[in-house]
DNA sequence: TATTGTTATACTCTATAACTATA
DNA sequence: TATAGTTATAGAGTATAACAATA
């Protein structure tokens, strides 16, 4: 929690009164209010790591608005591409996704031809997960988009060291903490 | 979406899926599975950025258990005390939380009697929030908490330098990305 | 008996519209 | 008329239990 989309109009209408003046009398609220002191806040690892992820998921799903692929859709694309011949247990659970959670996130996959499931013939219970002709070429461009529009954007931000070393120290507490 | 929390069972048996041997002759399934590839899902920033939120504000959550505060209350807290004299919006606008969602999280805190809405003398409309005495003193706590038991663990992990380097870094993605 | 995929369901978080009381 | 707080509500995301088919 703590932090959600930060409200569009909200956030304007905040940054309106924020650019306000500098010193309102403080007697009987007139004019604009002064900006708000974030104090320890900025300091606070889960507000800051809350308040970038949802900027870098609504960067991602602008960027990604002309093939309709959420964060998530596009790691499953992802993961099928890299491990073709597992199951659906196998690909939602290392994704972190409860499978009963899984089913329709698929289906919505499956009714727009971008990913397969076919009953396995090992073992009939389980299905395995692949994509299809329109799913790999749909990957396909959702990688270039997400290389040239995304993940690109966080290069000219902190340049190229600083943003590997950002990705392993995520990575490091995402294994680790 | 993409990732949610881990889990806690599948990742369990993800992590014995994982560990066990290593060269399944592949053929007839008979064991246990290999590991799944994550591939470029290991470099996508926002995969890594969620995974390693959910981790945070698990850590957040269990640190905090013996007084019962989730990040977004404490981030109220937080900005309640270092904000006096605000109201509603102000402070719910700051932290990106929507005016109507505010409600309810403020009912809480107040029913605990950790902190209060008092009427605005110069404008009838408005509550301004104040700490209570008993707020203070569980806000105290807290912040001891987060900085013995949670941020700690940042300092261990990362070490003091990268972890201001971290922060930093996410600061710029939260407000320039 | 155990597991896979599934349904049903519930709870949290987020979002929008509209009401009330003030201004 | 506009704004602050509120209510109602809807939609995601996440969580658990239980069922049918299969092992």
């Amino acid at each position: 929690m703590t932090v959600s989309k930060p409200a569009e109009k909200s956030a304007e209408k905040a940054s309106e009164a924020t650019k306000g003046r500098k010193e309102a009398p403080e007697g009987q609220s007139q004019g604009l209010a002064e900006a708000l002191q974030l104090g320890e806040l900025s300091e606070q690892l889960g507000y800051v790591l809350k308040r970038a992820q949802l900027k870098v998921f609504e960067n991602f799903l602008r960027c990604m608005a002309s093939l309709q692929l959420t964060p998530a859709q596009f790691s499953v694309l992802l993961l099928v591409e890299k491990n073709p011949g597992r199951n659906q247990t196998e690909i939602a659970s290392t994704l972190g996704i409860l499978r009963p959670n899984f089913v329709a996130l698929l289906d919505n996959l499956e009714s727009r031809d971008l990913c397969a499931r076919i009953r396995s013939t090992n073992d009939r219970r389980s299905h395995i997960l692949v994509l299809t002709d329109k799913g790999k070429a749909v990957l396909t461009r959702a990688k270039k988009l997400v290389a040239t529009k995304h993940e690109s954007r966080l290069n000219e931000l902190l340049g190229q060291a600083n943003r590997e070393a950002l990705l392993g120290m995520l990575s490091k507490i995402a294994n680790e903490f």
